[in-house]
This record gives C-alpha cells, sequence and structure tokens, in this order.
DNA sequence: ACCAGAGATACAGTACTCGG
DNA sequence: CCGAGTACTGTATCTCTGGT
C-alpha cells in the first residue's frame, strides 16, 4: 500500500475518493469467475519457456550450475508451442503454451495431427510444436511472419487451410522417471516422423558443449523443413533434472542456444513518446522501416529517459536493430562515426516541450502532467480491463479532449447522444457502449480494482486480493488492516532497533570488576580514614563488605541477614539463605577456615553494631543468650530496632557510594556485585569444576554461572598452557 | 464490398520491488 | 548484491462489429 501511496503524488485520485464515487454509482461487486477462464485449458505441469544463451560465457554458467557432462541436443523449432494430454493412453486435449500455466484450448485442430492412441496405456501430457515447414511458408505469399501466421491459425475458429505441421520432443508424466534419451526413443515409437530428432553428447567442458551446440546450429540451419530458433541442450538424466527444478520462468536443465547476430541497419527518424497509465513517459525511436525476420520495425523502445541518454541515440543516426528474443526489437549499437559533424546530444527537455507534453522531473523520472493525457491513459487501462467492448483509444482521446468525461466515473454518467457525437460511432455503437459500461458495474470486486490501475496490482496480485476480499467495503477494511499491520511492524522494527541498542550497549559495557582480597582490605582501611562518619555506620559498612566478599551473596540477600544468621555464620561457618528471591529456595552460604576467620576478625563490629541497635544478645542475668533477637535483622536502622532490614535503595546506595569514592576502584566497573563475581571466579579458579560453582552460588542454569567467571588474562593462560605441557 | 477500430494471443525482453 | 516475482512493452496475426 505504500507503493500506492507513492504512486499517487503524480496527481490521480486517491483510493477512498475512488472508492466512494464508485460506491455512489451503485456499483455491485459480483464473485464471478469470468467466462473466458472457463474457455482456457490449465496446464498438469507448467509449459515453462527456456532460459537463452548467446555466448560462451552463458554457456559456463550453465554447464557448472547441472554438474553433469551428459546432454541431449536438439534444435528449437520457432512455432507456437502445445501440449498435447493423453489420459490412460487416449488423447483428450490439446493446448497451446499460452502464459505456461493455461492456454488456448486447440484439441480439435490438434485431432488430426496425432494419433488417437499411445502404444501403452499412460496418462501424460506431450509437448511439441506447431510450425510450418520453410519451403511451405515460402508458397504462402500472404504471410509475413511464419510464428503469427500459426499462431492466427490457433486463434481461428473456423479452420484456415494452412500447410500446419506438428513436431514433439518431449514427454511429462509424473515423477519424471526416463530420460530425455529414453522420452524421445517413446516420441519416435509412438509418433513417428512427428517425433523431433535428437543428439546424445558427452561434454568434459562448456567450451566442448558450445562448439558441439553451434556446430549443431549451423548443421539444421540448412535444413529446409524447420523454422529454426536456435539449439536446446537438456540435461539427460532425470534425477538430475529433479534435483535441479525450475525457477518461475526457466527449467534449471535447459539451456536454448542462440545467434547473436549483428543486427540492421537503420535510421533513427525521430524520437517520440508513450505515456504509462501512471503518467511515465518512455520514449521510442521512429525508424526507417526494416525488415527483421519477416516483420516490418518501425519503431523501438528506448525504456526510459536514462537510457536515452545513456545510448546516445539522436535523431539521424545510423543504428543497428536486433529482434532481441524473437519479438521485441532492440537497438544494439548506436553508429557513431556515421555523425554529421554538427551533431548535438539529444535533449529530452526540450524535446518534450516541443511535443507538447506537459512534463515533470520527478524521483529520476519524467512524468506526463497533463490531465488529459493522463486520464486518457486511465480510462483506456480501465476499459481494457473491464473489457468495456468498442471503447477504443481513439474514441477515449475524442471524449477527454470533449470533456466529455474528466474521470473515469464520468464513463458511467455518458449518454448515447454524447457518443454519437464522435466520428465512427453510430446508433448502435453508442448503445452498445453505453451498456458495456453499465454491465462493468457487476463485475468482480478484484476485476474492478484492476482496472483502477493502482501500481502492483495487476491482474495476478488482483487473483491474489480476491483470495481474500471481494467486494469494497472488504478491501477498505484490509487497507486499513494492512495499515495498522504497517504501524505495528514498523512499531515491533523500532523495538527491535531498540533491543539491538541495549544488546549492542550490554556486550560494549563497562565489565563489571570482580573484587579480590586487596580489595576487601582498602575498603576496610577507607572506611577506618574516614572521619565525618559515625561509629556505627563504619561498622554497618564493615559487617556488610565482609559479608559480600565472603558469602557472594546478592546484596538483596545480604540486607535480609538475620541475627541469627550472623552468629550461626561465626560458629559453622555456613547458613541456609531463605529470603533469596532467585535460585533454589534451600541455598546455603559456606565458609571455609580462612573465611571464618576474616568474619572472625569483625566479630567485635558485629555485636557493636547489634549492641547500638539496642540488642543485647547476652543476658548478663542469668548468663544466657537471649535467644528473642534470633529473629532480628542485622542491618537494619537504630529506629527500627531490628524490626526492619534497611530500605533497599538506601542500603546499596551507602554500599555502592562508599565503591565508587575509592581512588583505587575508579578505573573498575566496581559495585556491591563484583563481590559475587569475584566469590565466584575465585571459586572457579580454585577448584576448576562449574557445576560445583553453580550448586554453591545457586545457579539455576550453568551457563549464568559461567557469564559470572571473569575472562583469564593472558599470563593466566600462558601458565595454563604451560602447566598441561 | 470494403475499411477501421478493437480484442485476444504469442513471444521475450527491461523495469521495478521485495526479501535474503 | 542477487534471485525471484510481477508489470509492462511492440508487432503480426485472425476475428468480430459496425460504419460508409
Amino acid at each position: 500500500m505504500t507503493s500506492y501511496n507513492d504512486a499517487y503524488w503524480k496527481g490521480e485520485p486517491d483510493l477512498p475518493d475512488v472508492a466512494y464515487d464508485a460506491l455512489d454509482l451503485g456499483t455491485e461487486f459480483e464473485d464471478i469467475s469470468r467466462l473466458k477462464h472457463e474457455l482456457k485449458n490449465k496446464h498438469k505441469y507448467p509449459m515453462l519457456s527456456l532460459e537463452k544463451a548467446y555466448c560462451l560465457k552463458e554457456i559456463k554458467r550453465f554447464f557448472n550450475r547441472v554438474s553433469t557432462n551428459a546432454f541431449i541436443i536438439q534444435p528449437k523449432i520457432d512455432g507456437v508451442g502445445i501440449s498435447c494430454r493423453y489420459e490412460n493412453g487416449v488423447f483428450t486435449k490439446a493446448t497451446t503454451r499460452g502464459n505456461s500455466l493455461e492456454g488456448e484450448d486447440v484439441t480439435h485442430k490438434i485431432q488430426g495431427f496425432v494419433p488417437e492412441n499411445l502404444t501403452q496405456c499412460l496418462s501424460c501430457e506431450i509437448r511439441g510444436e506447431l510450425y510450418i515447414r520453410k519451403k511451405d511458408f515460402e508458397q504462402l505469399s500472404t504471410y509475413k511472419s511464419n510464428r503469427s501466421t500459426v499462431a492466427g491459425w490457433c486463434n481461428s475458429k473456423n479452420a484456415m487451410k494452412l500447410p500446419i505441421s506438428v513436431i514433439f520432443f518431449d514427454v511429462v508424466l509424473d515423477n519424471d522417471p526416463w530420460t530425455l534419451e529414453e522420452k524421445s526413443v517413446w516420441l519416435q515409437k509412438n509418433f513417428g516422423l512427428g517425433a523431433l530428432t535428437w543428439e546424445k553428447v558427452v561434454c568434459s567442458s562448456a567450451g566442448e558443449l558450445e562448439t558441439k551446440l553451434r556446430n549443431y546450429y549451423s548443421e539444421y540451419l540448412t535444413n529446409k523443413i524447420f523454422p529454426l530458433d536456435g539449439v536446446v541442450v537438456k540435461v539427460n538424466a532425470p534425477d538430475i533434472r529433479q534435483k535441479l527444478g525450475a525457477s518461475k520462468n526457466y527449467p534449471r536443465w535447459a539451456l536454448a542456444l542462440k545467434s547473436n547476430e549483428d543486427g540492421i541497419e537503420t535510421i533513427v527518424e525521430g524520437i517520440s513518446y508513450t505515456i504509462g497509465k501512471t503518467g511515465k513517459i518512455t520514449p521510442i525511436a521512429q525508424l526507417s522501416p526494416v525488415e527483421i525476420k519477416g516483420s516490418t520495425i518501425r519503431r523501438v523502445t528506448l525504456n526510459n529517459c536514462d537510457y536515452l541518454e545513456k545510448m546516445d541515440v539522436r535523431p539521424g543516426d545510423s543504428v543497428l536493430i536486433v529482434k532481441a528474443g524473437e519479438i521485441i526489437p532492440q537497438i544494439v549499437k548506436v553508429k557513431k562515426k556515421k555523425r554529421a559533424a554538427d551533431s548535438v546530444p539529444f535533449d529530452i527537455a526540450k524535446s518534450l516541450a516541443n511535443n507538447n507534453i506537459a512534463t515533470a522531473y520527478r524521483e529520476g523520472h519524467w512524468v506526463c502532467v497533463d490531465k488529459k493525457e493522463q486520464l486518457q491513459k486511465q480510462i483506456l487501462h480501465y476499459a481494457q480491463t473491464l473489457k468495456i467492448g468498442f471503447l477504443g483509444p481513439a474514441l477515449i482521446k475524442k471524449l477527454v479532449n470533449e470533456e466529455l468525461v474528466t474521470s473515469v466515473f464520468d464513463l458511467y454518467k455518458l449518454t448515447p447522444e454524447q457518443l454519437m457525437l464522435c466520428e465512427n460511432v453510430g446508433e448502435k455503437t453508442s448503445k452498445k457502449i453505453i451498456n458495456n459500461i453499465q454491465v462493468t458495474k457487476k463485475c468482480a470486486f478484484t476485476d474492478w480494482l484492476v482496472a483502477c490501475g493502482i501500481p502492483q496490482i495487476g491482474p495476478q496480485h488482483g487473483k491474489l486480493i480476491s483470495n481474500v476480499v471481494n467486494s469494497l467495503e472488504e478491501f477498505v477494511n484490509l487497507v486499513e488492516q494492512i495499515e495498522e499491520l504497517i504501524a505495528y511492524k514498523q512499531n515491533i522494527e523500532e523495538e527491535q532497533k531498540l533491543k539491538q541498542l541495549r544488546r549492542h550497549k550490554y556486550l560494549n559495557r563497562k565489565k563489571r570488576a570482580a573484587s579480590q582480597l586487596e580489595h576487601y582490605q582498602m575498603l576496610l582501611s577507607y572506611i577506618n580514614q574516614q572521619t565525618k562518619e559515625i561509629d556505627y555506620i563504619k561498622q554497618r559498612l564493615r559487617v556488610a563488605y565482609c559479608c559480600l566478599f565472603l558469602t557472594g551473596l546478592r546484596i538483596s540477600e545480604i540486607r535480609f541477614i538475620t541475627v541469627s544468621q550472623i552468629l550461626t555464620l561465626l560458629k559453622h561457618g555456613y547458613i541456609a539463605i531463605d529470603r533469596s528471591k532467585r535460585g533454589p529456595a534451600n541455598k546455603k552460604a559456606f565458609l571455609n577456615d580462612a573465611g571464618k576467620a576474616i568474619l572472625q576478625e569483625r566479630s567485635q563490629d558485629i555485636y557493636n553494631l547489634l549492641h547500638s541497635q539496642g540488642i543485647h544478645l547476652y543476658n548478663q542475668q542469668n548468663n544466657s543468650f537471649n535467644s528473642e533477637y534470633e529473629h532480628l535483622f542485622l542491618f537494619s536502622s537504630i529506629q527500627s530496632q531490628g524490626q526492619k532490614p534497611l530500605s533497599r535503595t538506601f542500603f546499596t546506595h551507602r554500599i555502592n557510594t562508599i565503591l565508587k569514592s575509592i581512588p583505587e576502584f575508579q578505573e573498575q566497573h566496581f559495585t556491591s556485585h563484583s563481590f559475587r563475581k569475584g566469590y565466584i571466579t575465585k571459586l572457579w579458579k580454585d577448584y576448576q569444576d562449574i557445576e560445583f560453582v553453580r550448586q554453591v552460588i545457586g545457579h539455576i542454569y550453568i551457563g549464568t554461572t559461567s557469564r559470572y567467571i571473569s575472562q583469564l588474562s593472558d599470563d593466566e593462560i600462558q601458565t595454563k598452557i604451560q602447566k598441561s605441557l
């Protein structure tokens, strides 16, 4: 839909307008498939065309792709492709190639050319070519083009009397089990002379293949029977063919070699333009008529203004023309040496102005901004897609110029009298045209949509859309949904970008430092140096850092340590952590003897701290332990007297601001969590057992544990490697 | 009887867009 | 940048309709 919007800066009507205009007209879209589709025959297997090659480079590409050296080569007949369907050995129908998926039914015309029954009971499609023998065509003076004559014969209703021949070269059946050689032999058995000759070749290189193809080609050029369109090379083995498969247009296992002709010289008489339905301008070179391969070439497309500039084609130039493929003429060379001395490059802008075409150069293209010209193209497209009979370019031009119609939808308001003002339109025609126009109100919705000429919505996309919606309301709905989806998608993309940014930031973040014993000792001396802090704050900090360093617990876990826990830790060297928000419920913290010793150093701090909070561990009166204090929190405020832990924010802030203010720590990213990292790193370095570390630290995933372990320094790696050697 | 406009079809190129 | 898919392009041919 974005492209739809893009296209409409050209001044064409906006879809909603068009849509509501159409609704006003009482248009009823019917869910009908058009009759013409029913007249077409569908191919069971798509009838693809062939990839073309003109030089060794292209043959090489093919040769490298197929990775085989066994081929079948055959002449490529210049005719009309057909496919004959046999069901259980009996001829049922014949179909022209058409658009490769479906073609015209030519069953009755073909009937005399093919056997009614195959030699075996087989269901398959026989592929071949309808053509006129060279010498037969020479006898026909009225026709210029061999293939077009055959095409005309195919489309004719009353069987024209023409010396048509047919030749078969392929048989397609389920699973495709045969080699091409086997196919050719089988065809010869069933169709005799109606089977195309073939040659089996084995080539070890692309060059060898090219030589063989070129020799084969020149051999057939002298052949008086076949109108030739090149030679074909196909992979013989069925399994390789199957593996290679096909792209949308070509099977990957076949190639047609065509002769690269030099072209025929002619003169460019002038340069004119055609205007597409979106206003796009395509320059056309008008030529002195020349005969190429049975057709007279008067015009050749220059594709676009850039191409025209690049080729530097000027009126009066001598140019070489070929028919690209067999149909579309193309300029291959501009003979610049033949130019007059005073020749100047062609001025597109001036020429457009001289031709009275109102244009503008927008976004790299010349675009027609002439409203009437555009309207003509638009109406023509509308009329053609909706098959409004007798409403052709000439009539449309009249209607637009006379301002009888100023938009596509004015067509529906036309009266017979208005139409009859135009030349060549009588009473009967005008009534018919009006009727044809009115009938389109009941077309299938998607046909109408295609007729509107929205860029990128042609018959193919129209068909796709028809699977989803069949009315204007549904379509408008769909467009809204799509717009929502696009917005949603943009949202997601933005989120993803943000996520990526975050990830990037995360990966490039300052790596958290891992604590070591020196850090702990530095901390203690730093705290002792502080003169501003009151004693019990210092005690609290020392105890907190000690716990963090020794247990590797998270700061949130340390915050909830109770009096009994710290006493147990002092006494037994381990405690159970029940407040842990993450990890296993029965988490424990362990201390070894060294750890216990370090904690022991802090015992005075602990007692003092508890004392300042009004917690008296020993009942001096009966010389016993005051168990009523066990459940109180170690890190509490004086006010709450151990009832509540310090607030999370306050506690972590206190812990981290000190860490930040220590000069020796500034270079590193040192936080409360650095103690956990240091703890894990040390544990791993001491035991080299990550699973053990995981269990101790209480991670669920071992990956989490490994993330904590600091990367080894170069020195450490070196010593380790030395050890292992 | 003749002519002209219009439709349908074959063919195979390039242009353009989209997504990997 | 490449491959795939779709849109669009010009000529010759027959057919059909209706005007002159």
